[in-house]
DNA sequence: TCCAAGGTATCACGGCTGTGATATAAAAAC
DNA sequence: GTTTTTATATCACAGCCGTGATACCTTGGA
């Protein structure tokens, strides 16, 4: 019974069959087979739709970097302007966008872990390096306008040049979306928040 | 010839070859041939030394802990009583030793590449995790260290939270060094350096 | 001198991998 | 109704993997 099911839709279900797998086993152990069981699908079939390794692990990682970028477009429209806010209020809200980097649910837990073992394997991995160098772009952009966007207002202390800041902090969420995903008993969503408004705190005092 | 090689340096040998593939081609690609093939040795001979791969990847990850460990207690030894110093030298002296975690020559970055692909296996591969969590409470105590030993010299700011703060520099280092190993054209030794320079600054003013 | 131990080397096995080729069948296009 | 496309499914192949078993040789000690 073919051409009943969309193509799309497929596609999408192979990929999230495929972060299943590498969250819970690891991006090594995501090879064409266990994708295809864990996604119900008949190899032959899902390399109906992905016809080599490569094409379906780029199309994953793509799929991946497009959803949290939507997200990342979505949160910031709901942010909405913040010049009718308080200081104290706009650093709260910074703190709340940053969060959606940092694995604060399942979801983003589930995707800082897949954003994880795709970095560690872009290193070596000539197929992965540009979206690797994409989605490290992509998180200082944003990053760089949220900080940005406090400065304009009025919210940060002066004299701090914005191009280290931004550097500092995104190393900063890296490191604590990392820290967290690897040592959840050591480093949890709550003591993720506190860091970055004690960041934040800092950067207004 | 047998008996005339020291078995522990023979280990050394094999687990260095390790490092050199991981560095080069990633952890997946250190299989026990490639590692044998990289030392010159036989995988029979390998085999000798370590019986399984489990028992290597465990001692080279132990290895490489116990090396920076060394390495990290003889930079505090080094840098010694900092009571003769003013602020701003125990300020630069604290980048200093940070930076031992840091990418900032080949040696440090081949470690901070072995250690990243560690930690990243160690998510979902049991046998690492021990050993994972090690390093990070290790890298913790040693950054909570020098925090302390900046506050007992009067270098911060008061009212400081030590164990937020701990927590805050242990995460920006890691993140620091993660992105410095995975886009060096992103960010440099030099950029590092800085960052953590500011950060230090930052809790001293 | 003989024996045990240490070190090197090789073979074979089952298992998993990506991939090429191919068969079958249903739906769509003509 | 015929043909073409889309989809599912299976087989086979070469390659790498960890590992068990084994043989051979050199050295140290009894």
């Amino acid at each position: 019974m073919p051409k009943i099911v969309d193509p799309v839709e497929r596609r999408r279900e192979v990929v999230d069959a495929l972060f299943r797998v590498v969250v819970r086993d690891g991006l090594q152990r995501a090879s064409l087979r266990t994708v295809a069981a864990e996604a119900r699908l008949n190899i032959g079939s899902l390399r109906h739709y992905f016809a080599t390794q490569e094409e379906l692990m780029r199309f994953a990682m793509t799929s991946m970097i497009e959803r949290v970028a939507e997200r990342l477009r979505a949160a910031v429209e709901e942010a909405g302007d913040l010049a009718v806010l308080s200081t104290r209020e706009r650093l709260e809200l910074s703190a709340r966008l940053l969060g959606e980097l940092l694995p604060l649910d399942e979801r983003r837990r589930a995707e800082v872990a897949v954003f994880l073992d795709f970095a560690a394997a872009s290193r070596t991995d000539p197929a992965l390096r540009d979206l690797a160098s994409q989605v490290a772009v992509g998180t200082r952009g944003f990053v760089g306008r949220v900080l940005e966007r406090l400065e304009a207002g009025g919210a940060l202390r002066p004299g701090l040049r914005l191009d280290v800041e931004t550097e500092r902090l995104s190393a900063l969420v890296d490191g604590l979306a990392m820290n967290a995903v690897l040592h959840p008993e050591l480093v949890s969503g709550g003591h993720c928040l506190e860091v970055v408004r004690t960041h934040l705190g800092a950067l207004a005092a």
